[in-house]
RNA sequence: GUGGACGUAGCUCAGUUGGUUAGAGCGCCAGGUUGUGGCCCUGGAGGCCGAGGGUUCGAAUCCCUUCGUUCACCCCA
């Protein structure tokens, strides 16, 4: 074990890169929030048990990608491995669909699974995601997408897709299933042995195999949306509507499936072709049975879920990431170490001020500190040296065009405001 | 869990068919100014060459093991 590294598959954000996360938060909550969607704040685990029934027992982040471990009360715990399940037990937890109408609900925050590392792909990753409960209505689903499309929109982020389809209800998913494993087994010969293996288990995740010989074979196979039932075809058509006069444009992919049990009629993702191998930054659908499933009341429900560290990849390579700078206002230098302490008075009544000072802590020669400045980024140096002190006066200088000038202690405060407008986040 | 690639200074990387004290650029520190940054010049610090074992007179270099990183597969955001 090196105790020097972070475990595998996990990472640190540091100073300057917590800054564009903290940015792409304020955003995201920004638009959520206009949404109409509330934050919901769930533990970080929870009973192992919930995202067994949540998930799906046969479910790849089930079998094998779990944080679980037993607490000292032996129950089993899990590090929540996503965000949906969490949000619907605290849904019935709170009874919130006692409260009539619809609820919307977002997340924001670290979740967890024991995969191999790759590109766009942790162990502690972080995802935001909303839940809209209560409504069976396919105004919810388009509101969803939009919501979506809007809030990478709203990031600057135009050159996504969105892939749409529909997987129907448990009705017509059975028969298309069917349908599916007889067309399949006539030239399962063809078939790559994962793809044999979920023949059997997961008939719908076939479709997207990368294999060429499976694709050969599920290129001849039926399509979904020959089997959707009346109600489900209708669900669909409407949401492409209500999609269309949104203006929102999106590509419907009939062999979209997706890994979670728990989706219903629509699913969809918003994928950046230009992120190598993991390339959704966003997937979500509708999931009419998982509340019920969980021990709630049939209560329908539809959202989606955005990795952040593919969001940032994103952004990065858009060019949409914000200049983040952490420089202060004011460089502060003391030329002796008695003077350090009018430096260190200087630096809390600007602060105190709402202008953001740095001060250099340890006195070195004026060359040295003047890089040290320099190198902050600070717009303004204020230089502390005998000369000025004998008559109660410091040096105030422009980093920018090198202009100084010399002012009295008092009118510290009333020069600097001349020259900026504090932006430090402590005002009196 | 499986496979490929890669581990040399704080960072990005050189390092010839194995051959003395392991290099560059950037960064850092100091000096070129008695109290003035950016540009330039000079000097300096900083490496158990990921770790362990083996081959050899001699290993950063070859072999094995291990740890780590990375990309891909399975699968998924």
């Amino acid at each position: 074990m090196n105790l020097t590294t972070a475990p595998r598959g996990t990472y640190d954000i540091m100073p300057q890169e917590a800054l564009i996360w903290q940015w792409m938060e304020v955003n995201i909550r920004e638009v959520l929030l206009a949404y109409g969607y509330g934050e919901i704040r769930t533990p970080i685990f929870e009973h192992t048990e919930l995202f067994l029934r949540g998930i799906g027992e046969t479910t790849d982040i089930v079998e094998k990608e779990m944080y679980t471990f037993l607490d000292k009360g032996g129950r089993s715990i899990t590090l929540r491995p996503e965000g949906t399940a969490p949000v619907v037990r605290a849904y019935i937890q709170h009874k919130l669909h006692g409260q009539g109408g619809t609820t919307k609900l977002f997340y924001l925050g670290p979740m967890f699974r024991q995969e191999r590392p790759q590109a766009g792909r942790f162990r502690q990753f972080h995802q935001f995601g909303v839940e809209l409960l209560g409504e069976e209505t396919p105004l919810a689903d388009a509101e969803i997408i939009l919501l979506a499309h809007d809030l990478y929109q709203h990031l600057g982020l135009t050159e996504l897709e969105i892939y749409l389809n529909s997987v129907g209800c448990s009705e017509c998913r059975e028969e298309y299933k069917k349908a599916l494993i007889a067309s399949l087994q006539a030239s399962s010969s063809q078939l790559c042995p994962s793809c044999l293996n979920r023949l059997e288990r997961n008939p719908l995740r076939l479709l997207d195999c990368k294999n060429d010989s499976c694709q050969k074979v599920t290129a001849k196979t039926p399509s979904i949306h020959d089997f959707l039932c009346q109600a489900c075809k209708e669900h669909f058509i409407q949401v492409t509507t209500l999609l269309d006069q949104a203006n929102v444009k999106y590509e419907i992919k009939p062999r979209l499936v997706r890994g979670l049990d728990y989706y219903t009629r629509t699913v969809f993702e918003v994928v950046n072709t230009d992120l190598g191998a993991q390339n959704a930054i966003c997937g979500g659908g509708r999931y009419d049975g998982l509340v019920k499933e969980c021990g709630g009341p049939a209560v329908p429900g539809v959202g989606f879920a955005s990795g952040m560290e593919r969001l940032f990849t994103t952004l990065e390579q858009s060019g949409k990431l914000p200049v983040c700078s952490k420089a202060p206002q004011v460089y502060i230098i003391s030329l002796t170490e008695e003077l350090s302490n009018v430096g260190f008075k200087i630096a809390t009544t600007l602060r105190r001020n709402g202008f953001k000072v740095e001060l250099g802590f340890e006195v070195k020669s004026m060359k040295a500190q003047m890089k040290a400045a320099n190198k902050s980024g600070a717009f303004i140096c204020i230089i502390i040296g005998e000369d000025e002190w004998k008559e109660r006066q410091v040096t105030i200088k422009n980093m920018n065009d090198g202009q100084q000038i010399r002012v009295d202690l008092p009118d510290i405060v009333d020069q600097i405001s001349n020259l900026i407008s504090p932006q430090g986040v402590i005002n009196q």
